[in-house]
DNA sequence: TATTGTATACGAAACACTTCGTATTTAAGC
DNA sequence: GCTTAAATACGAAGTGTTTCGTATACAATA
């Protein structure tokens, strides 16, 4: 189900906060929108997103009350993966290593991450001997 | 120059075309991008997009044939590490470990990739001492 | 030079996402 | 019950990409 998923740029927005923040009304999210970026969104255009989001079953809501409260329907690390699939087939022809270069040699990652991603390697090598 | 730089996805499928390929035709771009892929696109459907290109200064031309041959204007590694970038940003809001996690743990990378990855890494770690 | 095949140029339609104005609904307070 | 403030619903315009029909240019050749 979520491979084919494939929300825009504005709804990961969107639920990159409903995904740290938890459930949310359309006013909050709005408001965290807006106070993130440098652009100003309207409020009629996050409550637009969000009903379509909502219509696409990206999101769920609750509308027992007059201010609906809208909670994310996908997994955060779910849709990452999804995305990244895609990513990797479009920009690098499906070549992971490569991905894995640039990514470990042009960002900054902390030792910590380091070790943890060496620490991952070491388990998959155990795991799948040659 | 290069960071600002923002193909769509039809523009990067010919892009790696003429990655792969070199100089070519736009007759050429789009018989292989038939080939390769399940739908079919219309040869001035091709032709219009290159020549978008072509003013966006991603491709250059040489027309002193009737007969144009493009080539990409931009390097692979470039636009891959700038996509790559912006990519981190909105689906990891930048936390590369976490996408390092998600690359190595779903797809699968064959062991020479990972010692690669590990022997970068064993870099990393020796140029930036704690 | 007229014909034919292939190339480029141009413009408009199709499509999807975003944006927002305006209408309508709703709940609370007077 | 009326008024007001705030929420949702709706519709249409704006934006960028893709798609392609059609016009035009060009070169080879009969």
């Amino acid at each position: 189900m979520t491979e084919n998923i494939q929300p825009t740029q504005g709804e990961l927005e969107i639920l990159q906060i409903l995904w740290k923040k938890g459930p949310c009304t359309v006013r909050e999210v709005n408001e965290l929108l807006n106070a993130t970026q440098d652009k100003s969104i309207g409020y009629t255009t996050t409550l637009k997103i969000m009903q379509i989001m909502f219509e696409k079953n990206l999101l769920s809501r609750n509308d027992s009350q007059r201010t609906h409260v809208y909670s994310a329907e996908v997994r955060e690390s779910n849709i990452q993966s999804a995305l990244l699939g895609r990513f990797l087939d479009a920009a690098y022809k499906g070549s992971a290593s490569k991905l894995a270069m640039h990514l470990l040699g042009n960002h900054k990652t902390t030792p910590d991450e380091l070790a943890e991603i060496k620490a991952l390697i070491d388990k998959l090598e155990k795991n799948k001997p040659a």
